[in-house]
RNA sequence: GGAGGGGUGGGCGAGUGGCUAAUACCACCAGACUGUAAAUCUGGCGCCCGGAAGGGCUUCGUAGGUUCGAAUCCUACCCCCUCCA
């Protein structure tokens, strides 16, 4: 299907940080002959979120014009781990653990892309057969200059730092995936530029068409500084529940409204336009806009009546400081002649007794409303009380244990 | 093959015999503020006993040793890095 000039628009512009050769890039959308659209992922971390998204969403409007997503499970380099990251060298996965990891990445994959134009290929079919003779060939073709121009070598380089030779490795297998799926576009974030690029080159001396090179902008975590990672810890999973969703999404910067808007919504830009607008003259409350992106984010994962649900939640747990509808309970005969302390490690609401009883001396605590500022025992304790740590934990002390065990 | 540097609490990184459960910063937790956030301010941030005051225990790569007393000194071992060849 050959596009129409607003597809195209939003497709080369929106979320798009750069597409190496754009314009050779335009002309194989409007030959209108199905792409291939390679797209790897190493199964070390199965976990997908927002910020593979932003890239995924790309992939998910091509599909829609025709063009089929090449997934390649990237078994062998797992065992290297991508230097991009300048992560250290990974431990080798099981042939288990690949496939388990895999599963579940397309699981949540498939919550974006579409299944039925999409193939899974994994490495290992071409790279199980690599013998020696081929990895030398592979490696020669490329010099430590060339790698060494790549800002992250570069710079441990400069610093003394270790680069294992195995990391020099990765790129090139990268790029041999595309020679080997014979890819006609590439996705990455702007970190995998490099790696993007050395499949181009690498195609051209195997007398391939090279690749074009689609890059995303690299989505700001909720910490709003770093990007989006699993292991930064601050990231919004696909596969997380709605109310987790939600209220992650309600903890985001401000200013970071409208990026979000942009790259992971298919809010119209003439309205996100008006957004940034309304935001720079401070008109509206930020965080009614910012409602409407959770709606629109946890919406593209959940069911309308989850979203409503999260949407309540978030109101009465977080903004009214209520109690939700759901809240672990202790019996009271469990409960009866223990310190406060004591309690709250028992329901699990502080770590340790000493952990609890920071929590005591600093004003966290509160029994139905009033706050308790000593570890003592608690007196007349009665079912139906209220103990509340913090701004969002909750216990509830009942006659007798209903089945949900807060120790667990 | 040779020379040297280093392994400290979630991270980074001070500390080189007692004043150190161990500086600072980041992360994190709580409180205040607030429009959801962010920012800011205040406090906290090993575990156990005690209402508290206070007391005890365990931590600085691993295992031993010296000493009244060690993260700090000695010995062995493990691991990491840099430079020269």
């Amino acid at each position: 299907m050959i596009p129409d000039t607003k597809i195209l628009d939003t497709i080369l512009h929106r979320g798009v940080a750069e597409i190496i050769v754009e314009q050779e890039f335009v002309e194989l959308l409007k030959a209108g002959k199905p792409l291939r659209l390679k797209m790897g992922f190493d199964p070390s971390s199965p976990d997908i979120h927002l910020g593979h998204a932003v890239g995924l969403r790309k992939l998910r409007q091509l599909q829609e014009l025709g063009h089929h997503v090449v997934l390649i499970v990237g078994d062998w380099t797992a065992r290297i781990g991508d230097p991009s990251g300048m992560s250290a060298t990974r431990r080798m996965l099981t042939q288990s653990e690949v496939e388990t990891n895999a599963e579940t990445y397309m699981r949540q994959l498939f919550k974006v892309v579409d299944r039925a134009k999409t193939q899974a290929v994994y490495q290992s079919e071409w790279f199980g057969k690599f013998d020696l003779g081929k990895v030398i060939g592979l490696t020669s073709r490329f010099t430590v200059a060339q790698f060494l121009a790549r800002d992250d070598f570069a710079k441990r380089f400069r610093e003394g730092r270790p680069i294992a030779i195995t990391e020099l490795l990765y790129p090139l297998m990268q790029a041999y995936d595309s020679i080997a799926v014979r890819s006609d576009v590439e996705f990455g974030g702007m970190d995998q530029k490099f790696n993007l690029l050395v499949g181009r080159e690498l195609q051209t001396m195997e007398g391939q068409r090279p690749q074009q090179c689609f890059m995303v902008p690299l989505l700001v975590g909720t910490d709003g500084v770093q990007k989006m990672s699993k292991s930064l810890g601050n990231y919004i999973g696909v596969a997380e529940s709605p109310q987790e969703m939600y209220g992650k999404v309600m903890s985001i910067r401000d200013d970071l409204i409208v990026t979000y808007f942009d790259l992971v919504t298919d809010v119209d830009a003439a309205e996100i336009g008006e957004m940034r607008q309304v935001l720079a003259q401070g008109s509206v409350n930020p965080m009614e806009m910012k409602k409407r992106l959770a709606r629109e984010i946890v919406s593209q994962f959940h069911d309308a009546a989850a979203v409503r649900d999260a949407e309540v939640h978030f109101e009465r747990v977080v903004q009214r400081g209520e109690a939700p509808e759901e809240i672990p309970t202790l019996s009271l005969a469990s409960l009866q002649g223990q310190r406060l302390s004591r309690v709250l490690v028992m329901a699990n609401l502080a770590s340790s007794t000493a952990a609890a009883k920071r929590l005591i001396s600093q004003g966290a605590v509160e029994k139905n409303g009033e706050k308790l500022t000593d570890d003592l025992v608690l007196e007349g304790l009665k079912s139906g009380d209220l103990l509340k740590v913090g701004k969002q934990s909750f216990l509830r002390v009942v006659e007798r244990e209903t089945g949900s065990d807060p120790r667990r």
